[in-house]
DNA sequence: AAATCGTGGAG
DNA sequence: TCTCCAAGATT
């Protein structure tokens, strides 16, 4: 399939069935992009849309989001997951105004030394921002080229990979970037999907080797599942008496599992003194947590000088970045006691 | 190269 | 309930 006419195809698709009205679609300025390729990253459209307006509503510009702290940015993070995107965010804010007086380069070499911003989301930027030869290989392209060339290795290997980075290269052409790379979005995001792809709409459908063979649903191959482990986490929930009811948070460590997000302290092992309040279980991408909460009056758990410290009021609950079990435990655990 | 890093949508 | 996986980057 030549180049051309792959791209004239999916040029002509997007142009009608595209999507045209997502919020970072208008305007396209290279701040919003960036913003929300990183809120995107791993992330469904659907679930990014409702946190990219809240973000756009307190920091409408990158010298507001520069002039942030982290934890108001953590607070608006919170529950969108891969914590380490925010504070790559804040710092990708900083590091622009620092470099290049908050002027974004549109070389995909510099954008690549943004914090957060890796090959995808520089190739992103170039072709939605600056509407610039820039390539892209996401999971919609991934599983569009597996399929469309029947690429047979598992996605994730550097081989694999090579080669679809080298199609993307190949095959992305030096104008109309924006609405070529939206075009290759669409298309995996709502023909070309996961299970059971709609490929009696797909403009490619004559030229798609896993059509041909009728092998939509094995490409891409999968690669083999591995069961997780589980994790025992033990948390302390300790109340200031007066009223209004407070609890202690802490702020934990920028590394590590919820980073920099503000928790309940957590111990190693339950105290000798608690009363078991409540537990859950959370299920991570690699391991599943157990959690048991032990209500106790001991103050001094999990004191250290490294990490602050702070009693919280129901009210002010919104102000702080939370981990999503505690997001949905804390406040009825607050009412009740 | 393989692990780590979250959460929720959708079947 | 379980599984797959989402506009990936970093170490």
């Amino acid at each position: 399939m030549r180049q051309n006419q792959f791209v004239n195809q999916v040029l002509a698709w997007q142009a009608n069935h595209g999507r045209h009205d997502l919020p970072w679609q208008q305007p396209a300025t290279p701040y919003r992009v960036l913003v929300s390729e990183i809120m995107l990253q791993q992330t469904q459209v659907t679930t990014v849309i409702p946190y990219f307006e809240r973000w756009m509503s307190s920091f409408p510009t990158l010298q507001s989001l520069a002039a942030a702290t982290e934890d108001q940015v953590m607070a608006h993070w919170q529950g969108l997951g891969y914590y380490s995107r925010a504070r790559n965010l804040l710092k990708a804010a900083r590091h622009l105004i620092e470099h290049s007086a908050g002027e974004f380069p549109d070389d995909l070499k510099e954008l690549q030394e943004i914090p957060g911003v890796g090959r995808y989301t520089a190739g992103a930027i170039r072709s939605f921002a600056f509407d610039q030869y820039g390539p892209i290989v996401d999971g919609n392209v991934r599983r569009l080229f597996c399929r469309l060339f029947g690429i047979e290795g598992v996605p994730g290997t550097s081989v694999v990979d090579k080669e679809l980075w080298r199609l993307a290269e190949e095959l992305t052409p030096k104008e109309h970037n924006r609405r070529f790379a939206q075009g290759l979005l669409d298309l995996g995001a709502t023909l070309c999907t996961p299970r059971n792809p709609n490929c009696t709409s797909c403009p490619l459908q004559a030229d798609c080797v896993a059509f041909r063979e009728q092998r939509q649903n094995e490409l891409p191959h999968k690669k083999a599942t591995k069961t997780i482990p589980r994790r025992e986490a033990h948390f302390v929930l300790h109340l200031q008496a007066d009223k209004p009811v407070r609890i202690r948070l802490l702020k934990r460590p920028p590394s590590g599992i919820w980073a920099s997000l503000w928790c309940l302290p957590e111990l190693d092992e339950a105290p000798t003194q608690g009363e078991l309040v409540t537990e859950f279980t959370h299920t991570f991408s690699h391991f599943k947590m157990h959690g048991q909460v032990w209500l106790t009056q001991d103050s001094t758990l999990c004191l250290n000088e490294d990490s602050a410290t702070q009693y919280v009021a129901l009210e002010q609950l919104a102000d702080f970045g939370l981990p999503a079990p505690f997001r949905a435990l804390l406040p009825s655990l607050m009412q009740e006691i």
